[in-house]
Order: structure tokens, then sequence, then C-alpha cells
DNA sequence: CGTATACTTGCATAATCTTGCAACTGTATA
DNA sequence: TATACAGTTGCAAGATTATGCAAGTATACG
């Protein structure tokens, strides 16, 4: 079979991504710049090994960032910085308890991306 | 006083003569870092409005390098070299028919990854 | 063979992100 | 108040990454 439609069977220079047929069915191709940009920004921050690597032991339980910095034996100001772009996105969160400062995974949500992604980095052949 | 971060000095109790990857410190997680680095970089490579969109649009169907440049009104090259890295992770596969290649999701489990994160962005405020 | 279409790759510039060190804020305790 | 502990923030160096344009493959077709 030819090649039927390309850039030149295109109706016109639209901007909407042209689901040619009758489809009617609720896609995620319509999202919005916004939302774009959005998960864009929560797909970096889970992109850096060092940010994942916290996310992994926060998923097991609530740590305050001595803890963290400890386990991974790195500078405390690493880890809160880290911990900073974590929350920037709304991935953490943060409970003060004293001198120390708890984080957590913000909802169930994030567990599930961050446990999706690891899973299929371990199954990927 | 020197900084001195972490509660307790580690002087040399670092061992792991077995890691070679260059990370110099493998930690109490279940999870090894190859995998922490593999799922890292597949966040990474999702992490970019740009290829994430692209990602939004195979995962409504099959697209050749045209089609998205045409939609998505952006230069040829700049797509292809977003698909390369998108590839080079295993995220999309690509299947030749004449002169046409065409980009499609590599699995499910992407599919699903990618619908989890702009459900997420967009249930976020 | 030569041309046109579809896509890929190279390279240089530019933007972006991470890290490390130092200094600063905040909290408990003597 | 002074001191130690727990975290945060600022800033600059260093590395990684994206973007645009030009040139290079690859396939089809006359």
């Amino acid at each position: 079979m030819k090649n039927k439609q390309t850039t030149s069977a295109n109706p016109s220079d639209d901007d909407a991504p042209s689901c040619s047929t009758g489809d009617h069915h609720h896609q995620p191709s319509d999202v919005d710049d916004v939302t774009c940009q959005r998960a864009a920004a929560i797909f970096r921050a889970l992109g850096d090994p060092q940010r994942l690597r916290l996310l992994i032991m926060l998923e097991a339980r609530e740590c305050c960032v001595s803890e963290l910095a400890d386990a991974l034996k790195e500078p405390l100001p690493a880890i809160s910085q880290r911990l900073r772009i974590l929350k920037s996105e709304r991935i953490v969160g943060s409970r003060r308890e004293g001198k120390h400062v708890y984080y957590s995974l913000a909802d169930g949500h994030i567990s599930r991306l961050v446990t999706n992604g690891v899973m299929h980095a371990m199954e990927d052949s």
C-alpha cells in the first residue's frame, strides 16, 4: 500500500490534531498546553536518579531530612534542595515536628507513578 | 568548625567494591541502582513538554514523523530528534512503510505512565 | 540515472539543571 | 542569652541537554 495521506493530505494547517475519523471517544490527545507542561514538570522532577531514590525511600515511610541524608550518605543541603524541588511540584509534603521536618509522598497517585516507572525499568528488555 | 553535615561522621565505612556504575553508594532500599537510574532516565525522557505532547498524540494512534511535525507545527528535524530520544529509552517503537516511518508507543506500560502523569497534572490545582 | 519526498544526523550556540560550599533561619536546651 | 542541632537558601562553577540549520541517507518513481 502506498502512502496515502501525508503533509499534503492534511486539509489545512490547523492547530487541532486532526483525528480524522469520527472519533467521539475522549482521548488524551486534546490536552491543553498548561496540563501538558505541568505533567512534564512532574515527570522531570521524577527524572533524576537521586530524587527518585529519595522518593523510593519515602514510599516506604515518612522520613526526616537527616535520615535521608544519612541513609544516602550525601550532604544534607543536597537532600534539602532535592526535596524542595519535589515539594514545588507537589510530589512530596512536609510536616514539622520539633527540630525535625518529616517528608512524605503527597498522595497515592505519585506513589503509583513511581512504582510504575520502576517496574517498567525492571521489566525492560 | 568544619562543615560536617551528616549526623555521624562516616569516616570510611563505605564498602561497595562491586559497584561499577560510577555510583559509589548503594543503599537501603529494595531497588538497585541500575533500575533506579533506568527509571529516572525514562521519567526524564517523559519530562519535556514537547516530547510529552508527542507521546500524547502517539497514545491516540500511530503516526509518521511528517504528521507529527505538521500537527505540532514544528520543524521535522526537531520531531525526529525527540523521537530518537524517546526511542533510545524504548518509550516508542518505529515501523517503516515505504517512505514513511511510523512511530507508536512501545507498550501499555508507557501508555499508562503518560496517562497517569497527565491525569495527576489535571487534578492538581 | 536523476529527482522528489521522508527522515536522520552533525555541529555549534544557547538554555537549563545539578552540585557544593557558605551563610542564614528556626528550634530546643542548659 | 548562648550553644548546638536541623534545615533552608544563595550563588557560582560545571555538566547535561535542547534547538536550529545544514548536510547526509533512504526509498520511490519517472
